[in-house]
RNA sequence: GGUGGCGUAGCCAAGUGGUAAGGCGGAAGUCUGCAAAACUUCUAUACGUCGGUUCGAUUCCGACCGCCACCUCCA
């Protein structure tokens, strides 16, 4: 069975198929800058995230776009409030884009396009649609016709003929049809402006992301991606405009995901409730943070309460644990011993099974997480037997590199965190000496010194473990 | 008014036409000088309500209730 995904476009789950053999093209909307963004904006761009590490776990070659939407009414408002120029106010949040989604192990696409560096691009299309009688001026507006297109509407499912009733928009007089949108917005005062055959003014939303998708992907691209806000009107007017003069379909798969939701309401900027990943981050680590994120299948609505964060981070503290006690053994699954028999070999084998069999079921991120999940219990009560033989280590060792190799995908494991700034090799001797003087005192019965060593050791991070075999330590951070 | 989604244990959250993954939390135990970590056992006669189809429904159909979102900018 191979991968399957719920296409808004077909409203039902079809097999991905992709243009090329062996290769995709993936879209994702991305941030408009003029803030920092939040946990609901990191859903998505995690999901995207997550899709593009799965296709390529899966062999794919992909290509991945990321836009910023980096001129718009938010930005220029935010910039005259600051005194600053538009894009001053992008660039600044760009940067921290980049900032928080490497922090959350979010890897940056292959091309992150700008609005403003594609003016041309921009400009070029709305004149072809203009030429095609598609497009209509009014006052230096240009506007798009969506009667021309006769599909408009079959992303989101609507009629043309319903947008208007209940519709809280106030209508724009000059516009042919109410539902017209716009290309092109004529210059207003203390707004930046590029020149264009009908004077000066900046592009409109949609078409941006029509332009930079073909610019970098071509007319015809495999995944497109974005917020279950975007779907209509944002997406459903790309397709208008990208199809009406390509006569190709966009894009082939439509990728939404649903909302973060906190108190039962969605998480909002407009909505004043929203938590900024750069806070969240100064919490819970990233693992946990995106633990808790792919906790819930993308398509539905995930709540956001005090307690998730958490939640999340005792659960990945869990995993961690796991690998560290068979991390060690990692270097033996190469080795010629032969575990084709041995229990946790076969766990292992149906972990990978029923991790890929989940993920090719539209991204269950939550069922391929319950099967780490299952491989992880499994393990920890075959560490508790006496003696481990040396198929169990490299067994052990197997199912260390099967679990590294799925957490990667979902994000949920990186790299131990290491003492900052600290001279590990010292440290490892301190901490050897510390642990040997305690243990001193343990062998004399001196509780009240033992107990104030490894108090004082929590205090500052680290903690330590007495087991059978001698007594651990680990760094667990401030 | 139109369109779509959601309602599963204390909390979060998968899922299936034949009687419920996983995580967190909780309880008891094992281990320990005590902890920590880990492990063991237990923790939903039941999946919003009411009908229908079926040998059998949480899963299909219908109605209803509650909640959310989109139709204006929002991921």
């Amino acid at each position: 069975m191979g991968l399957r995904i719920y296409n808004s476009l077909t409203n039902q789950i079809d097999e991905f198929i992709p243009i090329e053999d062996g290769k995709v093209s993936m879209y994702n909307c991305g941030p408009t800058v003029y803030d920092y963004f939040h946990i609901g904006n990191a859903r998505t761009f995690l999901v995207a995230d997550i899709i593009r590490r799965y296709l390529e776990y899966k062999g794919y070659q992909v290509k991945f776009v990321q836009n910023f939407t980096d001129i718009d009414d938010k930005i220029i408002n935010r910039a005259n409030e600051e005194g600053v120029s538009a894009s001053q106010l992008s660039s600044r949040y760009i940067e921290a884009y980049f900032e928080d989604s490497e922090k959350l192990g979010i890897r940056p696409a292959d091309v992150h396009p700008k609005a403003t560096d594609h003016i041309p691009e921009i400009i070029q299309l709305i004149e072809r649609m203009v030429d095609k009688g598609i497009a209509y001026e009014v006052d230096g507006d240009i506007y798009y016709r969506i009667h021309k297109f006769l599909d408009y509407g079959k992303l989101s499912n609507r009629k043309p003929e319903d947008l208007l009733s209940g519709a809280r928009v106030g209508i724009d007089k000059r516009k042919e049809n109410p539902r017209d949108f716009d290309l092109w917005k004529n210059v207003k005062p203390n707004e930046p402006s590029w020149s264009c055959p009908w004077g000066c003014g900046r592009p409109g939303w949609h078409i941006e992301c029509s332009a930079m998708a073909i610019k970098h992907l071509g007319e015809s691209i495999d995944i497109h991606a974005g917020g279950q806000d975007l779907q209509f009107p944002h997406h459903e007017n790309e397709i208008a405009q990208s199809e009406v003069l390509t006569g190709k379909t966009f894009a082939r798969y439509w990728v939404h995901t649903a909302f973060l939701r906190i108190g039962g309401n969605r998480m909002g900027k407009s909505e004043q409730n929203f938590i900024f990943v750069r806070d969240a981050l100064k919490d819970h680590s990233a693992e946990a943070i995106r633990h808790f994120l792919v906790s819930a299948h993308y398509r539905s609505p995930l709540d956001y309460n005090a307690t998730s964060l958490s939640d999340s981070d005792s659960a990945i503290r869990r995993l961690n644990n796991c690998l560290e006690r068979i991390g060690p053994y990692s270097e033996l699954a190469d080795s010629e011993v032969s575990t084709s028999d041995s229990e946790i070999t076969r766990a292992a084998a149906e972990m990978l099974t029923n991790f890929e069999l989940a993920m090719d079921e539209d991204f269950n991120t939550a069922l391929a997480m319950g099967e780490i999940y299952k491989l992880v219990g499994h393990v920890n009560r075959f560490l508790t037997q006496e003696k481990l033989i040396q198929v169990d280590r490299v067994a052990l060792g197997i199912a260390y590199q099967s679990l590294i190799k799925v957490c990667m995908v979902l994000g949920i494991y990186s790299e131990l965190e290491s003492i900052p700034n600290g001279n590990t090799q010292l440290v490892d001797q301190l901490m050897e000496l510390v642990i040997d003087i305690r243990n001193d005192s343990r062998l004399r019965k001196d509780w009240v010194m033992a107990d104030k060593v490894r108090d004082r050791l929590h205090e500052v991070g680290i903690e330590l473990r007495d087991t059978p075999s001698g007594t651990n330590w680990e760094w667990r951070g401030d």
